[in-house]
DNA sequence: CAAAAGTCTACTTGTGTTATAGACTTTATA
DNA sequence: TATAAAGTCTATAACACAAGTAGACTTTTG
């Protein structure tokens, strides 16, 4: 059940990108650079999933000198769920069971097959957190652990 | 966030060890050959998996003339989690949150780590399925389901 | 016009998944 | 006790995919 780094290096650009954006209202922006050094990956291999991301409506950007990365809406309405699909596909552990990409497993009968029956609890319960936490809920989080931690 | 052939396969074997052994207490034995051609799986590949649930002591076998797989232990007192770990390896979608294999996954901090955090909720959620989830419980269902649709 | 930034496509490289092959061991029973 | 029916074990092939690298191109600012 393994997240794929580019899976992984997505969220967590998305995460820096929404971050400082509680603050000020203002979308922030955010170089390429400045996120694959922060997050330690490499800059060619962001730069295509900022890409992917972009295509996908979830962030916007601005060419030239200056330019930069920023988020397309506020971090409330992006859920993980949404950046997780674009970067890794279909949430679903098993195809019959998928919401958004369905195809049949081949197993005799669907209604009846234990497989299915588990994994789609299993897909529920995925889709149930990634798709009801957003950018903005995950940032909150953040700052409370911050703060019981004694600010820093 | 995809369950490999190997899972399915070995989850499907086992379900199928499972189902008529529910009726008499006896351990149900089958041949690889049995499974292999009522779930649609290579045999060759399906007893490299019912070989690697044999070595975690989930089945146990017996060789020779009118030999085949059973369950090592009844229905109830084997957990999806369990097969699961063993054919696809630990449930964490990212080490960091691994209980069973846990590894540093180099963000700064761990404590505060966005990804982290959601990433654990999902890590649980999918443990308290799997874990909570035994193979005499899906057959339980199975039933269930079948006497709604007009036993069949 | 030069430099800074994002865009786009292709390619490489390594690793893992999904098998397939074949020789070997154990057991029942004719 | 030979034979056939079963599981055991290891190697390797074929392929797909993930992860990363490269480089040429476009846009924007000063």
């Amino acid at each position: 059940m393994r997240l794929s780094k580019r899976g992984e290096y997505g969220l967590r650009a998305m995460i820096a990108l929404a971050e400082p954006a509680e603050k000020g209202s203002a979308p922030k922006m955010m170089q390429i650079k400045e996120i694959s050094e922060r997050e330690n990956i490499s800059t060619k291999f962001l730069e295509q999933i900022l890409l992917a991301l972009k295509n996908a409506g979830l962030v916007h950007s601005k060419m030239g000198v200056g330019g930069g990365y920023y988020l397309a809406r506020p971090a409330k309405d992006i859920t993980f769920g949404q950046i997780f699909r674009v970067l890794d596909g279909p949430v679903a552990p098993i195809k019959c069971v998928s919401q958004m990409a369905y195809e049949p497993c081949g197993c005799p009968d669907e209604a009846t097959c234990g497989l299915r029956l588990v994994m789609g609890d299993v897909r529920n319960a995925i889709s149930d957190i990634l798709d009801k936490t957003s950018l903005a809920d995950v940032t909150k989080r953040q700052a409370a652990v911050r703060k019981k931690l004694g600010i820093k």
